[in-house]
DNA sequence: GTAACTGCAAAATATTTGCATCCTT
DNA sequence: AAGGATGCAAATATTTTGCAGTTAC
């Protein structure tokens, strides 16, 4: 059992569930822990990987469609046609608001989700009318600023 | 010969592929072509659609890497994980500068570039550096909005 | 004529669906 | 106990690759 998995953890992966009207299921659990532990967005093939091998392909499919859903996470698009996921700080079901900002760093290809940079409003040619605003910046984070030596994971 | 397609639009078409070191064959001159006269993006089922079955999956596939890595068009990632492709308005090759926004019809479902609208400078937390940003806004397009004007969802 | 492009077939991937079984409530 | 979730198998869908024939230059 990770060390990472307390107690407390377990409880509160197992509230916010329940809070969805989900069941409470070992690979809902884990693979929600994996994103609560997570500090960049997943794709389906890291959560399949990080996951074990424990859970059917299948399953992860099932279990994405449903957070998403649910509002647990919000989908991000990217360049490459991936869809990676990444927890909702505040969404309801059926009704995302994740207009925050989202960063690629092209060093060491995570996507994190700068949840305090809201979507700047941005001028339309009239006649056009804005409902949301999805921004992707790509550049080079934080960690690997930092002298831009080579790698740490 | 369509009707759309004038004498000149060919000899324009033709010169772009010349000047991007792309030999011009029919398949070539045909896709060019829908970009040219789609107020749009397109997906890749767009294209085969239009192209009236006349080519095939794969030629369609080869044709928009070409288009892509010579800087004709851009990618486009879209919230349901298909890849929409558009017109580079100045882009070389290997290296697109493709910072306008775009817009997603929630109506008509189409995706416009709006070329004169660029990206947004935003502040990023210390420590992060942009290089590009990307910016997708879902609405209601101009078309749309007329009689359509007092709907709030 | 040569190099590049195309179409076909087939392989490799990715995603969805049906159904019997197992688990949560 | 009942309804939902899972795993397996299989059906679809998407994208890539190899190669022989064709076309552009």
């Amino acid at each position: 059992m990770p060390a990472t998995t307390t107690r407390s953890a377990e409880a509160k992966i197992a509230d916010i569930l329940r809070r969805k009207n989900l069941s409470v299921t070992d690979s809902r659990k884990k693979i929600l822990s994996l994103f609560l532990q997570s500090a960049d967005a997943l794709a389906h093939g890291d959560i399949e990987k990080k996951a074990g091998e424990k859970f059917d392909r299948v399953t992860v499919y099932r279990t994405l469609q449903a957070f998403v859903e649910k509002g647990i996470v919000h989908t991000i698009p990217t360049i490459d046609n991936s869809i990676l996921y990444a927890l909702c700080k505040d969404c309801k079901e059926g009704h995302h608001h994740d207009e925050h900002v989202h960063f690629v760093c092209r060093n060491c290809n995570t996507t994190i989700c700068l949840d305090d940079i809201v979507s700047p409003r941005i001028d339309l040619p009239s006649g056009y009318k804005a409902e949301s605003v999805q921004v992707v910046i790509h550049g080079v984070c934080k960690n690997c600023n930092r002298g831009f030596e080579d790698r740490k994971d």
